[in-house]
Formats: C-alpha cells, structure tokens, sequence
DNA sequence: GTTGACCCTGTACTTTGGTACAGGGTTTAT
DNA sequence: ATAAACCCTGTACCAAAGTACAGGGTCAAC
C-alpha cells in the first residue's frame, strides 16, 4: 500500500535518481522503508512532484521551489521570510508576463511576415524588446 | 570610437568573461580589434547584449537565444527552422503565461492570508494548481 | 621608468540539475 | 532454484552557463 520508487517514476515521468536527488534536497518528503529498505511514497507524492515539475517549467530553480513547497508544508524555517519572498516573486512573475507577452506578440508579427518560412522581411525584435 | 570590453562589460553589468564566453558562442558579433588585439565594440553591442540578458530572464536557453538572434540577423542558416520554432514558442509562451498568471493569484491569496508574515493558515496551493 | 589599470589567450574550476554506473541485495514469476 | 526485474548506496560523470586564474602584453600617469 504504497508506491514504489520505480512507480512513482513511471507515473510523474521522472527518472529514479532524480527523486532521489529530490530527497537530498529535501524536495520530498522522507518516505518509509520497507523491512529491507525499499523506499515507499504516499499517493500525494506524486502530485508533489508534479507540481515541482510545474514550477520548474515555469523557470523557478529547485532552491525558489523548496521555498514555496514549505509554505505548502507550513515549515517554519523554509518560510521565515515567505512574506518579502513572495512579494518579490508576484513582482517579478508581473514582469515576466508582461515580457513574454510583448515577446509573444513579436513572435505573432513575425510568423506572420513570413507565412512559409520563405523569406524573413524586417525583424525589429530587438527595438520592439528594449 | 567604440568601446572595449570592459566598459561594454560595465555597461550592460556583465562579466567581461562572459562576454568573451558570447562571443565564442556566436551570440555576439566578432569585434574589430586595435593593432594590439583589444576588442574594439560597437555601441549597439550594449543593446544586443542587453536583449540576451532580457531574453534569458524569460527563460530562454542561449541555444533559443541563438536561434532568435538568427532571425534578427537574417542569418539563413541560424533560422532554417524559424517557423517551427516561432509557432512553438508561441505556444509555450501562452501556456507560460497562463500558469503565471494562475501562480501569481495564488501568491497573492497567499499574501493576504498571512498579511504580516506571521501565521500561515492554509495553503492549497498544490490543489489550485494542479 | 615603473606602477596600476587595463587587455590577451588558454585552461581549469564552479554550480545547478541531473544521469549513469558499480557492486551489491531482494522479489517475483516460472 | 534461478532468471528478470526490482531496489540500495556511493561515487563518478555530464551539460549548461558561467567564473577564475596563470602567465603574459599594453597604456597612461606620475
């Protein structure tokens, strides 16, 4: 009653060493072990890792996800200074919006002028970015 | 009559071995050089220097970095597959977007939650994003 | 004419985020 | 009872994106 190493693997699409990676880094919670020391994970440890995969997709590094994962454990002293870090991070995550919206719109323009991958025309990426 | 590494170094607050790194990478243009073999930099290296700081700030590779300058550059062979890459990007960039804008509501729920960084009630942040 | 602040190349080292064994034990299916 | 398919620890290796010398030359100022 439990998930395997190699299961929760399987099911996050996460290789095995890099759970335990995670474990190291204190990511994951510390499973159990078995008699003969088999790790073994809870169901919502797929979802934790997930959700880690989520963030870093996102462009958070595993140092920025262990902060917001112990706000999600309530843990005192990962999140000692959660309050500034979050603040900063909605900041920066406005920023980045806005940024990759103005990227997207240049990326739209651009495909545009060149339907086919034929001929690129003008590409003022740089002016329209800075 | 131009700007040597230094100053273009201090000027977009890069390392001036980073610089040279970009250089061997292909991501800046090759400077001119004095008879003495100091690079000798064009102001508009600031800015292209500037959009790769931008850029990777966003969350892009040097490699998309590359792939990107390509187009700005017109350079046939950098941008073979400009469109595929485009009409990628686009789409990773809207889903970026999206979950930004679903982790920054989370944030700021958060914040109010836990207004001076004092008690932390509840979090759901796992479920609300998943 | 030498001191300090630059610059050069080349190589080596660092950090982050993993991956890949080696060398060993365990479990399951046949 | 013996493969095949797991799991363990520990160490080594990898790529990306830098960063840091070592060992040498240059230039400006005093």
């Amino acid at each position: 009653m439990g998930l395997r190493i190699g299961q929760l693997a399987s099911r996050t699409y996460v290789n095995k060493e890099t759970i335990r990676y995670y474990e190291r880094l204190g990511l994951i919670p510390i499973p159990s072990r078995t008699a003969k020391g088999y790790r073994i994970y809870k169901a919502q440890t797929v979802d934790r890792v997930n959700f880690i995969k989520k963030l870093k997709r996102l462009g958070f590094t595993l140092n920025e996800i262990d902060k917001l994962l112990g706000v999600v454990d309530r843990n005192e002293v990962k999140c000692r200074d959660i309050y500034d870090f979050t603040v900063n991070k909605i900041g920066e995550i406005q920023h980045k919006i806005e940024e990759l919206n103005k990227l997207e719109k240049m990326l739209v323009d651009l495909k545009k002028r060149c339907p086919e991958n034929k001929e690129i025309y003008e590409c003022p990426i740089i002016e329209s970015l800075m």
